[in-house]
Formats: C-alpha cells, structure tokens, sequence
DNA sequence: GTCTATAGGGTGATAGAC
DNA sequence: GTCTATCACCCTATAGAC
C-alpha cells in the first residue's frame, strides 16, 4: 500500500514542521518576555532552538511571518481571556470583572500585550487571519459592555482608551498593584457615571 | 589682542556648531514626523543634512546622543506648553483645559508624543537632562491639578493614563475628534465629582 | 578643525552545496 | 532539511585627506 504509507509519512512530516514552528515560536516569546519584542531577531531565536539563522526560513518565509504567527497566537490568548465566562452580577461588577480581565491579561503577559496593542515591530502589520481574533475578542466585550448598558461606541472606545492607558502606566512604571486596582476602579466609576447621567438626561 | 580673537573665533565656531546641531536635529525630527521615530536612520539624516553619515559623529557621540537631544526638545517644548498660562477660570474649565492642552500637543506633535510617552527606540533611555523638563512639566500639571481639587494621586495618575489612551487612540485610528472632546468633557465632569465625594466623605 | 573613506559587527534575506 | 556563503542595509568607530 503505497499510498498509505506516503501518507502516514507525509503527515509524520507535517507534524514534524508543525512541532518545529511551534519551537520557534516559543523561542520568539521566550526573547520578548525577557527584553521586549523589539529584542527578537532570528540569529537569537535560531541559537535558541538549534538551528543557524538561515534554517528558520524554511518554517517561516520571513521574520514577519514569525511575528505575523505570534500575532495570531497572542490575539487567540486574548480573546479566549476576554471570553471566559464573567462571574459577576450587576453592571457595575461587570464592568470590573471586564476591565480586571483586560489588566490582568496585560500584566501577566506584557510581550502580548505590547504586539497586540503597540505594534512595536517597524514595518510589520498583522494579517487577516492573525488579526480575527482580536476582532472577536473586541465584539465580545462590545457585547457584554451593551449588556452592562455601556451602549455607546464612544464610551466604549473611551473604556478601551482609559484601560489600556492604565495598563501602559502600570507595566512602564511598576506601580504598586493595589494602586493600579484604585484606578482601575476609578475609571469604572468614571464610565458608569458618563453612562448614567447620559441616561437620565435621555430619559428626561 | 589675540586673547579676544581667540574668544570670537571660538565663539563663531561654537555658533556653526550649535546650527549645524540643530539642522541635523531638525532633519532627524523631519523623518520622525513622516515616518516614525523607529525610521530615523543616520544614513537618511545625513543624507538630509547633505552629510555622509559617520559625519553626523563630529556633533554627536551616538545615535543614541542624537535620540536623547530630541527627547529633551520634546520635553521642553511639551513642559512649556503645558506650563503657560491658563486662562480658564474655574476648577472645571481648568482640569478642561489642561486636558485639552494634552491632547493638542499629543495631536499636534505625534512624534515629540511618541518618543517621550513610547520609548520606541530599543535600549535609548533619556538622560536626566533631557528627562527634567518632563518632570518639570508633571509637577506643573500636578500642582493645577491639586489647584482644581484633583489632589489624590490615584485620580491624578488615572488622568493622566486616560489622556494618554485616548490621545494614542486618536493618533492611531483618527477617530473623530469631535467625539474624544465630548469624552474629555463627560470624563472631566466626573472625575471632579468624584475627587468632590471623596473629599466629602474624608471630611465627615 | 571638518569631513570622508573605510572597516567591523549587527540585522534580515537569498542562493546553492550537501 | 540544514548548512555555508553572500548580499544589502543598519549603526558605530577610526584613520586620514583636505
């Protein structure tokens, strides 16, 4: 059966060149978690897994490519945090819950946080099928924020602006966390009062 | 009197300098405003300046020296502009107004923001020299902000994280500006209600 | 004193040997 | 599939021409 035999081979193969990018990958987040993504070049990343710089290109066809798969990878973490199931009872639990996730997500993983929102790599924009994820993510906590009666694209986009504002501060600076849970906490206050006096005077 | 001619040619030589500084600095801002700070590449100020680029090391030590000559440019400008006069009156048209001032530097200068509030150049680290007038600039800022009754440093540093998300925003989607001021607007309102709560509740 | 020519080490990328 | 060799570009440094 010789066909059958091409064909285990072919997917030992694949699954092969799927176990090598997967590698690379993890030696790409490997260097951005310690010193940035700025810090990823390939010659560092091909020491890492074994390899010389050259080889990488026949598992990426460019360096954009690898960070294009990060990309993606770091947009599927997101929205897979951003899409869990919230706990919380009430808008403004909610909106905590919503906003707590976001921060704990840019804290704990602060290379993603910097690709997906900074763009940090000269030159380098994700594609469509890397930047999909991101897009869900962004339509749940849209919807959740409706629930939660922040309606508004504006205040939303506000909520997005303010959070990840905080977030930024808090990665470059080191605050002390409980510091970052106040104004966290604030900006809540903030957007749930914008969205309450809208309301009345809506209704009024 | 060859003590006063050594004195003058010395300064003449010193004013060449000087311009020939600022002409490659201007250079250097030129492509940053075009086409970020991250494209700024000695070859291409050279070019500009009509150098080759190990001569741009006759006026400055580094690339890096060059960087931190135009963080503290932006520094002093932004510190001057968020330095000059008010002419609100009011703690509301105040806080407005300092947010505002914000917000048009940010818009108006997108690279002097870029470079003093990103940090996109890969291990630069401004001076302390060149930081100073950032600083100077903050404890301008503060102090109004204190003036206007927004003296807890929790609201002070969400003000500040906010703008910035929002002037990043702005900068990066071109959102519609008319829809940031009435978000600065909402936000300013409230953020005042809330420094006057808490104030209320400290006091009883 | 001012600038250039040159060189070294880094990057990403490509071609071709094995 | 991995390598060596190479290219082009970057920043940086130094020696030397004018």
């Amino acid at each position: 059966m010789p066909e059958s035999d091409d064909d285990a081979r072919t997917r030992r193969r694949r699954r092969r060149r799927a176990d090598a990018r997967e590698e690379i990958l993890d030696a790409a987040w490997q260097i951005a978690d310690e010193e940035g993504i700025g810090a990823v070049a390939l010659s560092e990343v091909a020491r890492r897994v074994g390899m010389r710089a050259p080889s990488l290109y026949n598992y990426f066809p460019s360096k954009h490519a690898i960070v294009d798969a990060m990309f993606q990878q770091g947009a599927v973490e997101f929205r897979d945090t951003m899409s869990a199931p919230l706990e919380a009872r009430g808008r403004r639990e909610s909106v905590r819950a919503i906003a707590f996730r976001f921060m704990d997500f840019a804290l704990a993983r602060p290379a993603r946080f910097e690709l997906l929102f900074h763009r940090p790599v000269p030159g380098f924009f994700p594609t469509e099928a890397a930047y999909t994820p991101a897009l869900e993510a962004d339509a749940v906590v849209s919807e959740r924020l409706v629930d939660a009666g922040l309606g508004d694209p504006v205040l939303q986009a506000y909520c997005r602006a303010s959070i990840t504002g905080i977030a930024n501060q808090q990665i470059a600076n080191q605050l002390d966390p409980q510091f970052n849970v106040d104004m966290v906490d604030a900006a809540v206050d903030v957007v749930l009062a914008i969205a309450d006096r809208r309301r009345r005077a809506q209704s009024a």
